[in-house]
DNA sequence: GTTTCTTTTGTTTTT
DNA sequence: CAAAAGAAAC
């Protein structure tokens, strides 16, 4: 046996390196070094001769994650490796429909639409069947047929197991809108997220010929976070393998999967556990090993994390353990308000910078939703520590960015009418909402897309002459930026779209003060582009639309590096698979960590608890558990009870604080808020909470919901002097209105006189 | 057709 | 409170 690559491994961990069979699950417990087992298992393979780098096919869940393992292969077996394929089910999925995409009726240069694009589409789908936007909204809509389409079904299945639903419900409505909303999007000549996936399993099954062409390539599939396909991906696996109904006589490949159910955390997008729970009814011949010390966490924090996971019934009981001592207890912390909880979290950061001589790349800050990484980053700026927010309103899908990329998609294919419709009047150019109606007639009468239907203007008579000329100059732009595009690389394009279509020209000139950002971020993209045409001197324009379509938010997590870095701030999702040694989980209230829309079903909840699983599995060293009483969503700030995670963490592991040391204004601010925030919902439960632990008290029920939120009263009077949190000190020069629209003019000096509505501003009368 | 004002709505999580 | 959508004025 070939002894390298099981040097410092334990025996189930070597026993999974080594193993040969038909098929292996490794059940790997969070932070037992699944990574490096599947890494040394694939060197392995290529170092014992049982496979060539081209025969292997390994999925990872992030881009990321496929560029770390290969070059650590690389680095294991040498360079040779590089032919291995390593990538998401996505990207994989995409190589091969580019290169067979004539088998399943798409043209070269397909578009891909993520989420936000297919919404666009659905949006017009809607409106072709007269739906009510209010009752059925394009994006529910979008998201159900995107599940029937990880399920595998086609348009006419659709329609059969959802009439029998009742008209009203999105169900019905959704089996109704799938038909169209396909033909639409192969009318586009595109794909969505769901179908690279559906579509690749169709190529394998409706032609056996090529389903055998790459079962004979790929002689060893390994799928890591295998807790996370779903049945798509489930029967694509399925076909590579071999075993699915397609093609004969070809021999099936091995299998290595890796999963742990307690980590699922995708169901909401199709995954089913389903999947690692029947491995063994799945693959005959399966053979199983648990992965069940952990090498990550003390035991400290694995014994919380163990006992909050315990708490789900649906669920295997698993052991893990860790040889690790204790460690440092768990800091929880109990803010007055969200503010409160970023002060905390920042001088506690600033503490381990100094006193624990911490790196910042040391440390991440994890919450449920990606808004509520707003007041942490105010405090961060603040307290000058550098940090980088991961996802968020990403860079993709800022409006400016998805504008010049609709550029590119519309010059790369006409027929994209997501891509045609979003440009063709931006920036203005004077074609309305009149004109895209009467191409849009125009394209209907000739039964072709809108954007052929740009160039048929004499079939719309309707319009008039001046939205003609409009049209026309359109299409001579699109004409003059394809011949650019037919011999540059996609970057002299980018330059193009910027200059040409005078979209830049349009936020230089205009007076809002967000455009001055726009032109960064359209200048970000100019050199994302660039630097695209520098790492692929051959790359083409369909290549870097469909890089920069697959991009995931964990591709953009910065790398630990030794020296300094920044503190990384994510969603819990984001962080599945990462590992730190501070960790802090903020947010954790019921409503928010459960999110009040996971309470209801015992099995969202029981997902909501699995991320609180992953949350508290990502600590190596440190972890802080922080929650606030008082947070503002939106609208009204609002009282939150502790989550439940909390309570189930045991309480000698927790050392517990509770804001001190508030300083007048502060303090202050908190009482203020604590007034306002007597309007207790309700949806989130009826129990109080004790101040000291932190815990849920059913003795402590907050006082019952007034009609209306009682307007503040501060007692303004002319002439006060206030303290605003933004604006510093001002002095209030007239009042407007009473109650609930009350109207400060406060006088901020160098800042000018501000209008300020009482109910929201954050002011204190001194 | 475009700008500006007013009203409404919204927050899960993402390949 | 902010962003987006809708309505009215230009």
């Amino acid at each position: 046996m070939d002894t390298r690559f099981v040097e410092g491994l334990n025996p189930q961990q070597a026993e999974a390196v080594t193993h040969e069979g038909p098929a292996l699950l490794i059940i790997a417990g969070a932070g037992s070094g699944k990574t490096r087992v599947l890494t040394h298992r694939i060197a392995h393979l290529l170092a014992s001769g049982r496979a060539r780098p081209h025969e292997i096919l390994a999925i990872t869940f992030t881009n990321k994650a496929a560029s770390e393992m290969r070059g650590r292969v690389e680095a294991l077996v040498g360079p040779e490796a590089r032919s291995m394929w390593v990538s998401t089910f996505h990207a994989a999925c995409m190589r091969i429909l580019r290169r067979e995409h004539d088998a399943v009726g798409l043209t070269s240069t397909f578009s891909i639409y993520d989420t936000a694009d297919s919404v666009n589409l659905m949006r017009l789908v809607a409106k072709d069947l007269n739906l009510d936007p209010k009752q059925f909204s394009p994006k529910a809509l979008a998201a159900r047929v995107g599940r029937f389409k990880d399920e595998l079904i086609g348009p006419e299945e659709a329609v059969r197991l959802t009439e029998s639903a009742s008209r009203f419900t999105l169900e019905h409505v959704a089996g109704q809108a799938y038909g169209p909303y396909q033909a639409r999007l192969e009318a586009a000549n595109a794909v969505d997220f769901d179908d690279i996936i559906l579509k690749s399993v169709r190529l394998f099954e409706e032609h056996p010929d090529i389903a055998v062409k790459y079962r004979e390539q790929f002689r060893h599939i390994l799928v890591d976070e295998y807790q996370d396909t779903n049945h798509a991906q489930y029967v694509l696996v399925r076909e590579f393998v071999g075993m699915g109904g397609a093609g004969t006589g070809t021999a099936t490949a091995s299998l290595t999967v890796v999963g742990d159910a307690d980590q699922s955390i995708y169901a909401f997008r199709g995954a089913n556990i389903r999947n690692i729970l029947e491995f063994e009814q799945d693959f005959p011949d399966a053979h199983i090993i648990r992965l069940e010390q952990n090498y990550r966490s003390t035991q400290t924090i694995l014994s919380a994390a163990n006992a909050v996971i315990a708490n789900n019934t649906e669920r295997r009981p698993k052991n893990l353990w860790t040889d690790a001592g204790a460690g440092e207890r768990i800091v929880g912390y109990a803010a007055d308000t969200e503010q409160d909880e970023a002060r905390f979290i920042a001088e506690e950061i600033t503490r381990l910078m100094g006193e624990d001589n911490r790196a910042p790349s040391e440390v991440a800050v994890m919450y449920r939703a990606n808004a509520q990484s707003r007041a942490i980053e105010e405090r961060f700026i603040r307290a000058e520590i550098p940090y980088t927010v991961v996802g968020g309103t990403r860079f993709y899908e800022r409006t400016e960015i998805k504008d010049m990329l609709a550029y590119l998609a519309a010059v790369a294919n006409e027929n994209d009418d997501v891509a045609v419709r979003r440009i063709v009047n931006t920036p203005r150019r004077g074609i309305g909402d009149a004109a895209v109606e009467g191409i849009e007639a125009a394209a209907r009468a000739a039964g072709v897309s809108f954007g052929a239907a740009l160039r048929r203007l004499d079939e719309a008579s309707r319009m008039t002459a001046r939205a003609r000329a409009a049209v026309e100059g359109f299409v001579a732009l699109l004409d003059d930026l394809r011949a650019l595009a037919a011999d540059n690389g996609p970057a002299a394009l980018i330059d193009a779209v910027a200059d040409r279509t005078g979209y830049l020209a349009a936020l230089r000139a205009s007076d809002d003060p967000q455009d001055a950002s726009r032109i960064e971020n359209v200048m970000e993209l100019v050199a994302v582009g660039r630097e695209y045409g520098e790492e692929n001197p051959d790359g083409t324009l369909t290549g870097f639309l469909e890089k920069v379509a697959l991009v995931a938010d964990a591709d953009q997590v910065p790398d630990a590096d030794g020296g300094g870095g920044v503190v990384t701030l994510m969603t819990l999702h984001t962080a599945k698979g990462l590992e730190y040694p501070v960790v802090f989980l903020t947010g954790l209230e019921e409503g928010t960590f459960p999110h009040a829309r996971s309470m209801e079903t015992p099995g969202e909840l029981e997902e909501e608890r699995r991320l609180a699983y992953v949350g508290l599995t990502r600590a190596k060293e440190r972890l802080y558990l922080s929650r606030a009483e008082v947070r503002s969503s939106w609208g009204a700030p609002q009282y939150f009870p502790a989550s439940r995670f909390v309570e189930e963490v045991p309480g000698d592991l927790v050392d517990w604080r509770r804001s001190e040391g508030l300083d007048e204004l502060e303090r202050a601010r908190a009482e203020r808020l604590s007034r306002r925030g007597e309007s207790w919902s309700g949806i989130y439960g009826t129990k109080g909470v004790d101040r000291a632990t932190g815990t849920l008290d059913d003795r402590r029920v907050p006082p019952s919901p007034p009609g209306s939120a009682p307007g503040p009263d501060l007692g303004l009077g002319i002439g006060d002097r206030v303290s605003h949190d933004q604006y510093g000190l001002g002095r209030v020069v007239a009042l407007e209105g009473s109650g609930h629209n009350a109207v400060a003019k406060v006088d901020f000096g160098d800042l000018g006189v501000k209008r300020l509505l009482l109910r929201f501003a954050p002011v204190v009368k001194l």
